[in-house]
DNA sequence: AAAGTAGTGGGGAATAGTGGGGGAGACGTT
DNA sequence: AACGTCTCCCCCACTATTCCCCACTACTTT
């Protein structure tokens, strides 16, 4: 199973490209991925693989509460196929380009099973503002 | 199987044709669908072969439920078989363009096995009308 | 030092959306 | 039966976007 770790600041240029780091190309098997933004303001990063699980998910729960309909329609919505180019880079769609408040540099994010795409002040922020107690305790329930 | 993501914004001409994505019409084998109304105001585009099935579901229901015959009635009566034309438009039949409230720019949002044409603004109405609490849950049963 | 790999930039061909002319067929009227 | 109207669909033309490809640079590897 593919594993992305480390974070890479990367160019979003005029066309709204972005090259995914050739580690992150190398760990997941086909070049498929679907974009999406469920999490402001990051937008995520599936592979192909572990999106279709995603989809299935989301297929229950419609079926399964019917007052979930407009979440589901919004996260279909906010979604993209991508595939990289022969260069290796993704196209953002500009309408993810505005949510994501991206431009200009790009800080592409390993999170194990996905890859997330951050502003990179918004990611230090998000990062800075955790609690120092909680991370002790939470820290050390994973490598106590 | 098919699999509707992202949301298009396109323009619906005097003659009533809206050209279908060709993210759209790339997802779905065949080129024949099925354009009806069942949640309004939205209009709902099936694949063949995904209606199929729910027109299975249609007949067990009228069976099973006689009470229902009038809604059978209703969805029957409000759908079209809609097939491209060679630039990739469908046509949305007048009384379809009434109910579904549009004219000029329509958006054509994918929602996983189907696609849906919504007024632009109705369409941010109700997903800026959900509660954000909810979806925090939803998303992290989903995403988590 | 040469060769390979990786990120960045941009030219140009191919694709996709938009608008409208015009012909074929359905239908209703005379 | 002939005529007119309306609808639908094919075709052509124009424009914008997308994506394929080549080139340049920096850095690493051999």
């Amino acid at each position: 199973m593919a594993s992305f770790l480390g974070r890479y600041e990367y160019q979003l240029d005029q066309k709204g490209r972005v090259s995914l780091p050739s580690a992150f190309r190398r760990e997941s098997e086909g070049d498929r991925f679907v974009l999406l933004q469920w999490k402001s303001p990051a937008l995520t990063l599936f592979p192909q693989a572990s999106w279709a699980q995603t989809e299935e998910r989301l297929l229950t729960f419609r079926r399964n509460q019917p007052g979930a309909w407009a979440d589901v329609l919004a996260i279909a919505a906010s979604a993209v196929d991508v595939t990289p180019d022969k260069q290796g880079r993704i196209l953002v769609p500009a309408w993810l380009q505005d949510v994501g408040n991206l431009k200009g540099k790009v800080l592409l994010v390993g999170n194990i099973d996905r890859v997330e795409l951050w502003n990179p002040s918004s990611f230090d922020e998000a990062i800075k503002s955790r609690s120092y107690e909680e991370f002790e305790k939470f820290s050390s329930q994973i490598f106590g």
